[in-house]
DNA sequence: GTCTTGATTGAATGATCAATCAAGTCATAT
DNA sequence: ATATGACTTGATTGATCATTCAATCAAGAC
């Protein structure tokens, strides 16, 4: 079985959403930049639904390897991790002039009525990026107050993420994802001393 | 002048663009349910791309009448009032089982490559916006920190409102945007009582 | 009464779209 | 050798798209 086609189809796909969003990718435009024949692309996927499909079980398989494993290297303190995360996608749009934003994020704004495969996935690509952000403040519980609510912290730094990077991209200036980062460093802060000022806990 | 057809166009497309997003409208689609002709809407807009302006410029000036004051009625306390109009757009999520969003933010993350009039038009919504909230912070400035950079925290504001509909609405439950409101609430809640806990200014 | 202007009608155009399919290639199994 | 089945080719289809335009209408100005 020859899968380096569907592999070029997906990577393109990918590359293009991402550029130009679903809707206003072509099935021509796949084609074309993948150098596939539409027999091809409709021999590996029953239509264009299926290759988004596709293209997000990509980013849902490739949390680890493609986005936490390069924004983690070398950085080991877990509440440090989280923002060199959120760094990824600074540097992301310091190097397309502020116009590419989170592909997932862009993909469920996009999609209004998304049948029930493609909603659970960008569901899921949703749920594990905010796990992975949970697994850093739980790494960090003893410098959080106790009754954190850890997982509602991490959808909510994913909601700062998308939020700043939404405006940063629609004011096309770095410094609206800045300062909201900004802010939501505040909050851990206040966080922290917050903990810090705790009674110690009964051993 | 009959500006009536003109009037019926942009409400008839406001409503389409939010309910199906810009892309996937088409201008048949505004044209049946207005009830109004091809040639008369080209008499009105050059183009489909021109409607959008056109519905982008009623959103911005109707923020006071459609979206503040209606929020605002028999809410005083300015903190309160920012909880207020984000309970707005709980309301929308809930009337519509957390299909729509916000409108300005749909298609803000739906069109990438915008003319420099459309990013003008979405930015000066979010910034009327924000405005709106920086008012509000304003009006409490004695209970926040008064090293507080209140144009930066109604930015985030913004930011938490349209991360936290995102995810509402991909997920489709509503918990996800309320669980958001929430950790905002506290983050507002430990500013200000970090700002109880400053020394009195010297009058 | 006729000229002018703004507004409306709706068929027509050409581009682009996703999707199809019959004919072909090629490696492998028998 | 030949048969099989995975894969490729690329022209083609029919639907849908935004847009155009010549004709028509209504009503005030001269």
């Amino acid at each position: 079985m020859n899968s380096d086609t569907r592999t070029r189809i997906l990577m393109t796909a990918m590359e293009l959403f991402w550029e130009k969003g679903f809707g206003s990718t072509s099935i021509a435009d796949i084609l074309s930049r993948s150098q596939v024949h539409s027999g091809s692309l409709y021999h590996f996927f029953p239509g264009k639904q299926d290759v988004l499909v596709g293209v997000l079980e990509l980013y849902r398989d490739g949390i680890e390897e493609w986005l936490l494993k390069p924004n983690w290297d070398g950085v080991d303190d877990p509440i440090e991790r989280i923002f060199a995360l959120l760094n990824g996608y600074r540097i992301q749009l310091i190097t397309t002039d502020c116009t590419y934003g989170c592909p997932i994020g862009n993909i469920a704004l996009e999609i209004h009525e998304p049948d029930p495969q493609v909603r659970e996935l960008l569901a899921a690509n949703f749920t594990n990026w905010s796990r992975a952000v949970e697994r850093c403040l739980d790494a960090a519980e003893d410098r959080l107050p106790r009754d954190t609510d850890r997982a509602a912290l991490a959808e909510y730094i994913l909601t700062v993420m998308e939020g700043a990077v939404m405006q940063a991209r629609t004011y096309r200036e770095l410094g609206y994802f800045d300062r909201n980062i900004a802010m939501l460093r505040e909050h851990l802060g206040l966080l922290e001393s917050k903990a810090r000022a705790e009674p110690v806990a009964a051993v």
